[in-house]
DNA sequence: AACGGGAACAACCGCTCCAGG
DNA sequence: ACCTGGAGCGGTTGTTCCCGT
């Protein structure tokens, strides 16, 4: 409707991303900072639309994402946040640290709808006894629905979620993943380790010419260095990026990013406190 | 061992908001 | 005040994995 698409999607990969992609736009997010998505792509040399880098760079590639099973706790605080919140993920995912809101979202939708839905078979509850996703009403039917049934409902009014519009960094970032040569210390590790042998494809040396060329390089140092960079790049496509990652200390907050230095660290308990608390208004009439 | 169905998760899409010019 | 681009959000789809038959 006369608004240019977000990326030309000619000549751009999709679907799923590689470990190479992985590796080049972490070093490249950890050299130059999040931000201007759109133009990360063409900076950072990947064929991919800016909103798919942002996409993967906070649902999986960011250093304090935290990997495994939704606990008990975790799981209870969704619950009672759903309830609270609806269908606002992102907002459910930020009292949730180390979770992301796709996460959550994909947990609700798969997991919890279920036990939610066990739990009032009596399907009380319109919103959590229809599967979100596998509903046919369609969004704008949702909508007009919502808008012709408000007067009969409580007051409700909902401000979209709030965004969060400062990036909190991370007081010291390993700089080694922005430095493909002093990651090979993790493939050597990795290899005293036994570690993976599986196969990645390769960097070739244009590759590694022109990630270097977007790390802020002049060609003099390419010339002197792109071969080592490229050997480096090379090996370093012989593990998975995760163990790179968590021997790096980033993920694993060994030696990293540990969720504190973020401020984001929540005690699940006290939030579950202050859901119980009288002083959080009732769901029928909250005004977030 | 092969196949089918469902679950889980990653990725994409369209819409909306917001800040800056 | 208006316009535009960047960015965020929620819904949906696609792909992979797992398990039962």
């Amino acid at each position: 409707m006369g608004r240019s698409p977000c990326c030309s999607k000619e000549g751009l990969n999709r679907g799923a991303w590689t470990a190479l992609e992985d590796k080049i736009l972490t070093a490249y997010i950890k050299a130059h900072g999040e931000g201007k998505w759109r133009s990360l792509p063409k900076r950072a040399g990947l064929k991919r639309c800016g909103k798919s880098c942002r996409l993967r760079w906070l649902n999986y590639l960011r250093p304090d994402i935290k990997r495994g099973n939704i606990s008990g706790d975790e799981e209870e605080l969704i619950v009672r946040l759903h309830n609270l919140l609806g269908n606002r993920w992102s907002l459910i995912a930020g009292r949730l640290p180390g979770r992301t809101d796709n996460e959550i979202k994909n947990y609700w939708n798969t997991t919890l709808w279920k036990k939610s839905k066990a739990d009032s078979p009596s399907g009380s509850s319109k919103e959590t006894s229809q599967h979100p996703s596998k509903s046919v009403v369609k969004k704008k039917d949702v909508e007009s629905k919502t808008t012709s049934t408000a007067a009969a409902k409580p007051l409700v009014i909902r401000t979209k979620a709030t965004r969060l519009s400062k990036i909190l960094v991370p007081q010291n970032i390993p700089t080694a993943a922005a430095n493909p040569l002093e990651l090979q210390s993790h493939q050597t590790q990795l290899a005293e380790q036994g570690g993976s042998t599986e196969e990645f494809p390769r960097t070739n040396a244009d590759d590694c010419s022109n990630i270097l060329k977007n790390f802020g390089c002049d060609d003099d140092d390419i010339d002197v260095k792109g071969d080592q960079y490229c050997n480096e790049f090379q090996s370093l496509d012989s593990i998975p990026l995760d163990e790179a990652m968590i021997n790096d200390g980033c993920w694993t907050g060994g030696n990293g990013c540990e969720l504190e230095d973020y401020g984001a660290s929540l005690d699940l308990d006290s939030l579950a406190f202050l859901l119980d608390s009288e002083d959080w208004p009732s769901q029928e009439n909250v005004i977030v």
